[in-house]
DNA sequence: ATTATATTTCGTTACATGGCGAAGTGAGGA
DNA sequence: TCCTCACTTCGCCATGTAACGAAATATAAT
């Protein structure tokens, strides 16, 4: 029940719901999801540590980098794919999940254009 | 995304968690489910509005008992059924869901038995 | 009618949560 | 070494939420 509730106070966002939707599309580095959300730094790395908690996604880290990404549906535990499974049913084509989706897109088209930006890798 | 975050929110409490999974069992009138909760009517009252709220329970009412059950999953919308599935194969066989169920049982019974009870239908 | 019972609504209090900026951490780069 | 960059942690404020008791509502019983 304890784990339930993580998961469902983690969901219980907008924001940490459209981290995960975005994360289908495979891992991503914590300064393009704060582009994505709009929000401060700070906010979006608690609402990263909140579905971390909650085991919904994982870390890798690169350098300076930190990747997040949802756990591979074979190693997961059988919770927690039930959960990202019933929440693409759920929001998986909603509205703003395909509109943050194109977003990203753009964001790493301009990544790779500006060397400046900051999620550029070499 | 809003009616999802509806029903994720009302998934974050555990009382209201232990609300749904005890109308697994079929309708009940809300002083049972007082008696379950061990909350105080308003409390409870306030808890099933929002599960109401969801949609994830209905309501029938019969001169001054409303009784509440979860929505039939024939006609319930797909969202709904989805989620019902989703939290009994998360916590429907965890131990407060069990003994919740023993709980209720046992509080039939003693309705059954004590004509003074609260939720006593001749 | 009056009273009793079941439930909801209201008002209040205490605590949880989301947001931000500032300061801290840790890994490269100059 | 010192600085910069990516990110996290901390401290704060505003808002949201869960709890209660008291008052309101609605239906049955007397």
């Amino acid at each position: 029940m304890r784990q339930f509730l993580n998961i469902t106070r983690a969901l219980s966002d907008e924001g940490r719901v459209r981290l995960l939707l975005a994360l289908r599309g495979g891992e991503q580095c914590v300064c393009r999801l704060i582009d994505l959300l709009g929000l401060s730094p700070s906010t979006v790395s608690k609402h990263i540590s909140i579905l971390e908690q909650a085991e919904l996604i994982e870390c890798r880290k690169d350098g300076r980098w930190h990747y997040y990404r949802l756990p591979a549906a074979e190693t997961a535990p059988e919770p927690v794919r039930a959960t990202l499974q019933w929440l693409d049913s759920m929001v998986g084509s909603s509205p703003i999940a395909k509109s943050d989706r194109a977003r990203l897109k753009a964001l790493a088209r301009e990544a790779k254009e500006k060397i400046s930006a900051c999620c550029y890798r070499k």
